[in-house]
RNA sequence: ACUCGGGUGGUGGAACUGGUAGACACGCAGGACUUAAAAUCCUGUUCGCUGUAAGGCGAGUGUGGGUUCAACUCCCAUCCCGAGUACCA
């Protein structure tokens, strides 16, 4: 009897599809576990080898702690809305909600084949009215909030509302505009829409006008991936910065519990670090400098106060509003012309090149409150407009980009900190003692920030100001295929829809192109948008983003088919956190800050009982691919191996291709991977790839070979490398396919994919088969008793495979899978006892054979069902790895040189009795007496000599 | 430019708290079985020198230093590769 794993794939997956046996309940008397997988886009390309990485992870632990006895969570869905369906719907016309259900269902289907244990009776797709009649409630929740920074937490409006009747807004600074000053008597005085308008700059999800990148020639807006070079990437039309009504997020009003909450769950350093960069909580102060024959002063922003003698020039953002009143007559031009220049860049431009240095002389001069020096101003593109003032104080000595700048443009430079400059380069230490500083000569420069501070305060020039380089989310699209806004507009305020008129659904529309004035194709449905009942209202037309689906997913999973609430807080206290959630990192500051967020919220709400969604984060790395390349000889149908660019011909190669040399330029060709056999190419499948394109391609070979250029890039349709998992699942079966990927290398390890060696994970299965079954003799295993050292094997792996499942160490858990088998094998074991809780262990990695194996075994355990009960997890017993001695490495001069088998308990004085009399050891003490001899017990043996 | 990762055999990787570097696999080479192939099994496989052999000696985890009885692991410097980024004052 061989392993025929398709035959067995499929029937137990049948099994378990049929007989739902991955269902979970809200209700058990396990304690519960929540595993989640970041949900795929389900794109028109299919799965690629990439994506099963993760779930196959959280797959192996969600079965290996149901094994364990916990209640297990385990769900997957589709973040359905998005920009590719919609642009296929502009190409095609078909409606984004049938490319979406054909995507989805390929999806699925490449998903069954591999075997996973999810819930789908939990899936959710965020595209679905059921679904986003939600987020759009979560949003109408948000639009009736304000953050009170006095109790630290959301409140309702309605709060706000009494607070301003009382007292008016002396204790709650309005966040939207900080203008807005009004008593009790001055707010019952307002007209409705002054109340509205001031309640919009308090929202916590709020409307107001911002810059988009707006391309006239399309009449549409476009997303920054559109824009290529300050045009857009189709067509090649000018885009320029137009301001536009949207809606944002105020999540910096969540900043500080943001930053605080990261102490609270398990990211990766490097995640949290990414994330505190983006909030970029910084601590300084804002200060005045008086500008030279001008009435309004220069404000700047700078965390390093202390430095102020230090201060050679002034950098003002291009944009800066004051630029165009402070520059000179005789600047004027040079002002124009640099401006004309930074214009012409992308932010992206200005942010990427940093090499050269540029800027421009404004004419004009700020003083130095303390020492009265003429400060000139400058402007440059290193200075962007949105971060804090706009404008900085330069200190060359102590900055880099300041000294560059000051050496760049010959500023003299003025040292305040002695010795710690050399001259060469800027020191940016807080360590020194300041000099020629005025009041704050002699003291240590981290002391004097606080005195400088005190002392601008003082003087009424300068205020000690915490900044945060993060800014409030945009949450609209002037898109179709996103959730729509529950909001009507009318003379000008926004009224948001009752929840009983949720959902709002998505109207059908006839084409997909944008509305007029650059609104979304929603704009041109006017019975849609237009209210006949109320005359003058009119609907939102942009949509809300990508983004707002995937914030609030993982607590529809616990109660997905609420029809009265986004999810009950009985389901959301059960289930609490996500206990570890697996995902990539390329969502570190987009969607687990957001999600973060909306958990803040809805906690601050009391609509459920947590305030951070995941308890741990697993990263997992990115899997790229392995392009493979040819080489042509430019204008001809000649192709090269790779070894054979510029090495000499033979004289056939010369009559048969009419080339002299090899030596001429060539042109690297992507080929698809899947032609070439690690790195040959197979000729007669290159000649009938892309419809016979290459049909008459000639090749010079190497020893009758073509050997393909090799480079690792992001795994892409158009650069056919791509690897289709059903392929490999097809030829091996899901369970070598899925200890492949593991095997592969660490979960969180970035890798080149390759194929290659598949068959070891393959050839391994089949070799645990055969420890149940031969191919020839049939039925092998049997009821015999095991011996001690069996025994070991099973319980040494026992210990592994849980210690490596823990940790998320698949790789190393799968080669020791392969480590027991041989041992097994090798041993002649066939023993049930000791296979079947070696199946047990082995059921999260490769759950379809051990599941077959178990039941042939009459077993009465069902690794994928477990146990009602509780564990059936094999529980190891470390007595039976007991040892009475060990054989030690003895080195000389940590240099291994013997080894000697001594008892486990022998002490210094016996270890070096027995080294000592040891030939080996000897030999290389040339009659010497060891200087010392060090015994680490159950380690190792060093003699220094 | 900054931040975060990472450099170990022909290849993917292992070595978890400093304690036998190269587990496990791929590939390769040789062999057994077979008419042949597939499958399976066995042997070898870091490099160099040496030995008929068992073995021995030396080098070795990007590079150069350092700490230590002992360094892939810790410290300093440096080079290279990958990913991300909003030049954040």
């Amino acid at each position: 009897m061989e392993y025929r794993f398709n035959e067995i794939e499929q029937k137990w997956q049948g099994k378990w599809k049929e007989n739902k046996v991955y269902r979970v309940s809200n209700d058990s008397s396990k304690p519960k576990y929540y595993v989640l997988d970041m949900f795929p886009y389900p794109s028109g390309a299919g799965l690629h080898v990439g994506h099963p990485m993760g779930y196959i992870a959280s797959d192996i632990y969600s079965r290996y702690k149901r094994l364990k006895g916990f209640n297990v969570l385990h769900p997957m869905g589709y973040d359905s809305f998005g920009l590719p369906a919609e642009q296929y719907a502009l190409e095609t016309g078909q409606h984004p909600s049938v490319t979406t259900e054909k995507n989805i269902s390929t999806f699925r289907g490449q998903l069954d084949k591999i075997g996973f244990s999810y819930d789908w009776d939990r899936e959710v797709r965020t595209s679905e009215p059921d679904y986003y009649r939600w987020t759009q409630w979560i949003f109408l929740q948000i639009f009736d909030s304000w953050y009170n920074r006095i109790s630290n937490k959301a409140e309702r409006i309605a709060s706000l509302l009494k607070i301003f009747e009382s007292e008016g807004n002396k204790h709650h600074v309005c966040p939207g505009d900080k203008a807005y000053q009004f008593s009790a008597e001055q707010w019952k005085l307002f007209t409705d829409k002054e109340k509205q308008e001031i309640l919009m700059e308090y929202r916590l999800s709020f409307s107001a006008y911002g810059e988009v990148n707006w391309c006239e020639a399309l009449g549409t807006v476009l997303a920054n991936d559109e824009v290529v070079n300050g045009v857009s990437e189709r067509g090649g039309h000018l885009v320029e910065k137009k301001k536009m009504r949207q809606w944002y997020l105020r999540i910096t009003e969540y900043a500080d519990r943001l930053l605080e909450g990261l102490e609270r769950i398990e990211f990766s350093d490097a995640m949290k670090e990414m994330q505190k960069n983006w909030i970029g909580k910084s601590q300084g102060a804002e200060m005045d400098f008086a500008i030279k024959n001008f009435s309004t002063p220069l404000r700047v922003y700078t965390t390093r106060p202390d430095t102020i003698y230090g201060v050679d020039f002034m950098v003002v953002a291009p944009e800066h509003e004051l630029v165009s009143q402070i520059t000179s007559a005789n600047q004027k031009d040079e002002i124009e012309k640099y401006l004309t220049y930074v214009k012409s860049r992308s932010e992206r431009e200005r942010l990427a090149e940093v090499k050269q240095i540029t800027g421009c002389f404004t004419g004009a001069y700020a003083i130095n409150p303390f020492d009265g020096r003429e400060i000139p101003i400058w402007i440059a593109e290193y200075v962007l407009a949105g971060y804090g003032t706009g404008a900085i104080m330069a200190v060359p000595c102590g900055d880099q980009r300041d000294f560059g700048f000051a050496r760049h443009f010959n500023i003299p430079i003025t040292n305040i900190i002695g010795e710690h400059f050399t001259g060469e380069a800027a020191n940016p230490t807080k360590e020194a003692i300041l000099h020629h500083s005025g009041f704050l000569n002699g003291l240590m420069m981290k002391d004097a920030i606080g005195v400088a501070i005190n002392k601008l305060e003082e003087m009424g020039i300068g205020t000690r100001k915490v900044n945060f380089r993060m800014r409030d989310a945009g949450f609209s699209r002037q898109r179709y295929w996103g959730e729509p806004f529950p909001i009507i507009w009318s003379d000008g305020i926004a009224l948001p829809l009752d929840a009983a008129e949720l959902p709002l659904e998505l109207p059908h529309v006839a084409t997909y192109g944008p509305g007029p004035d650059g609104e979304g194709p929603l704009a041109n449905i006017s019975d849609w948008v237009n209210l006949q009942d109320k005359k003058s209202a009119r609907r939102e037309t942009s949509t809300m983003p990508g983004y707002a689906g995937s914030s609030w997913y993982f607590l529809r999973y616990m109660d997905p088919k609420n029809q009265n609430a986004f999810c009950d807080k009985k389901a959301s206290d059960y289930w609490g956190q996500v206990d570890i959630y697996i995902g990539g990192t390329e969502h570190a500051v987009g969607h687990l800050l957001y999600s973060r967020m909306w958990t803040k919220i809805l906690f601050d709400l009391g609509y459920i009982g947590h305030d951070e969604p995941f308890k741990k984060l697993l990263n997992q790395g990115m899997i790229q691919g392995s392009s493979r390349f040819v080489f042509r000889v430019r204008n001809t149908n000649i192709f090269l191996s790779s070894n054979r660019i510029g090495t000499a011909m033979s004289e056939d190669e010369k009559s048969s291709t009419g080339l002299t040399s090899l030596s001429s330029e060539v042109d690297q060709i992507h080929v698809d991977v899947n032609m070439v056999d690690g790195v040959e190419l197979d000729l007669e499948q290159f000649k009938k790839w892309k419809n016979g394109e290459f049909a008459a391609a000639q090749f010079i070979l190497d020893q009758g070979k073509y050997i393909c250029g090799v480079e690792t890039e992001k795994m892409s349709k158009s650069k056919y490398n791509t690897v289709n998992p059903d392929v490999l699942v097809d030829k091996f079966g899901a369970d070598t396919f899925r200890m492949y990927e593991m095997f592969l290398g660490p979960v969180e390890q970035s890798k080149p994919w390759d194929s290659k060696g598949i068959e070891g994970v393959h050839r391994f299965l089949r070799k645990l088969w055969r420890l149940f079954y031969d191919d020839l003799k049939g039925k092998v295993w049997n009821d015999e008793k095991p011996t001690d050292a069996e025994l070991k094997v099973l319980h040494r792996t026992i210990k592994k495979i849980e210690e490596d499942t823990e940790r998320f160490s698949f790789n190393t858990a799968v080669s020791s899978f392969m480590i027991c088998v041989n041992e097994l094998a090798e041993m002649k074991c066939h023993k049930k006892e000791i296979l079947e809780p070696l199946l047990l262990l082995l059921s999260p990695y490769a759950p379809h054979i051990s599941e077959e194996l178990c039941s042939l075994l009459g077993s009465t355990i069902s690794p994928a069902l477990g146990d009602s009960k509780g564990s059936v997890y094999p529980v190891f017993n470390p007595a039976l790895l007991v040892e009475s001695s060990k054989e030690y490495p003895v080195s000389i001069n940590g240099k291994v040189r013997t080894n000697i088998v001594i008892s486990l308990d022998a002490s210094q004085a016996d270890v070096e009795q027995i080294i000592l009399q040891n030939e080996v050891i000897q030999k290389w003490l040339e009659g010497n007496a060891p200087k010392k001899i060090i015994y680490v017990k159950n380690k190792m043996v060093n003699v220094v000599i």
